[in-house]
DNA sequence: TCAAAAGTGTTTTCAGTACACCCATGC
DNA sequence: GCATGGGTGTACTGAAAACACTTTTGA
């Protein structure tokens, strides 16, 4: 299998992981999922959740069998999609480690608990590995940047955003992941107008929500529209 | 290394290629090199050029290596980017290969010439390959899609397109690289209007090019500008 | 003088923005 | 009533589309 090395050059077996960016909007901030290492390299930094690619598996079942491992939710509740792959020589001390990372968008979660095969799992604010104030193990600072910056751009051309609301969910509850991922505040009246006026991106449900003050609003759920056309753009 | 593999399940090495979509465009049509394979698997079939990633060697400098001994080019004439993984356990009957496949698009190039270290590479338009006439070896007719979709919707937002044309070029030039990507004709005055106005898109090198007919066309090279703002979007 | 391609100007339309204003609820 | 957030109406603005028109070349 890897007798061409001698014609191509020197060419070693490689482990290839997956490595999962699961982000959340928790409190008005957007949250990342991350364990801390229990071993060697980077032993008690914060790290991707993430595993060994298995004999048999493809890219798209390994990060959904990590995401359940890890949140315990199912796969199939959260958007997930691939990001891309890394293979700095020098990423993982062990070894030549190829990793395949893979973005995925939820809705508040319950925080996974210690004692499954969760290794104290916990959701952070992403805000201090952005901007350098605390490290991640490996090259995982980098990823988190990537997927962050995936994650915005998503927003703008397709419906993801709606994955992180828990359903039903009110227009106002969706403007808020747009304000918090883009970090602009945005004009309810014309958010409103745009993302109903988009074709099956809401579904509205005929209920409403009752808040402590204010006028009920309207719930929705998501509609299989995954294009937003027209597309909603971030101030030029 | 692989020790994990015990607690983790199954895990065995892995090989890890980079795959090249490398596209131009020649005579008003979208063309891909594509090299034939010389042995099984899919012997006799076109596949997309790429190779084994090398022990020491970044993803992104073995997919420069392989355009280069596949183009005869030098990489950084062209624009480079990673597309994505592809890791389905059957894509190659070998054993378990990943791929990291790269989407490079450059100026209507000098064909490969049989003799050197290339595989009889020929540029072929990329049309059968897309509606399923022709067939391509493992699953590069998926790559090959993803690829172009890639291609497409970096036009609107990125100033890749100038990477489709030897400096220097005409603005005529570039709006026949959208046409043909996009597949949509193009109003000459108003696309004109738009790249002229986008922030360092071209620079203008105060010549002319002359033509068999017509007024002589205005000159220009890549500015370096990456991102189009505001964005060149296809009809919706 | 004509054909052909480059390049400019103008009108119309339409989407995004700003913001005034009305609605429905709890207190 | 009043505060609070939901939701509608509307005038203003700027960019995109359509297309008439001018410019500059070769034949």
């Amino acid at each position: 299998m890897f007798g061409a090395s001698t014609r191509l050059g020197p060419v070693s077996p490689a482990a290839v992981t997956v490595d999962l960016v699961i982000l959340t909007v928790r409190e008005e901030t957007l949250h990342v999922l991350l364990v801390e290492r229990g071993n060697e390299p980077y032993r008690g930094l914060p790290a991707l959740p993430g595993g060994y690619v298995r004999d048999g598996e493809t890219l798209d079942a390994a990060a959904a069998r990590e995401l359940e491992e890890e949140t315990g939710l199912a796969a199939h509740r959260l958007h997930l999609e691939q990001l891309r792959a890394y293979g700095e020589p020098g990423r993982d001390p062990r070894g030549r480690i190829f990793t395949v990372a893979y973005l995925a968008l939820g809705p508040e979660l319950p925080v996974p608990s210690a004692g499954t095969d969760a290794r104290a799992a916990l959701w952070s604010p992403v805000g201090p590995y952005l901007d350098g104030t605390d490290e991640l193990a490996f090259d995982h600072g980098m990823i988190l940047r990537d997927a962050l910056e995936r994650a915005r751009s998503q927003l703008e051309y397709t419906t993801v955003a709606a994955a992180f609301c828990a359903e039903p969910f009110t227009v106002a509850d969706l403007r808020r992941v747009y304000e918090v991922v883009w970090d602009v505040p945005l004009d309810p009246s014309n958010f409103r107008r745009k993302v109903t006026k988009a074709e099956r991106f809401l579904v509205p449900t005929g209920d409403r929500r009752m808040l402590d003050a204010g006028r009920p609003a309207a719930l929705y759920r998501r509609g299989d529209a995954r294009l937003l056309s027209p597309p909603l753009l971030r101030g030029a």
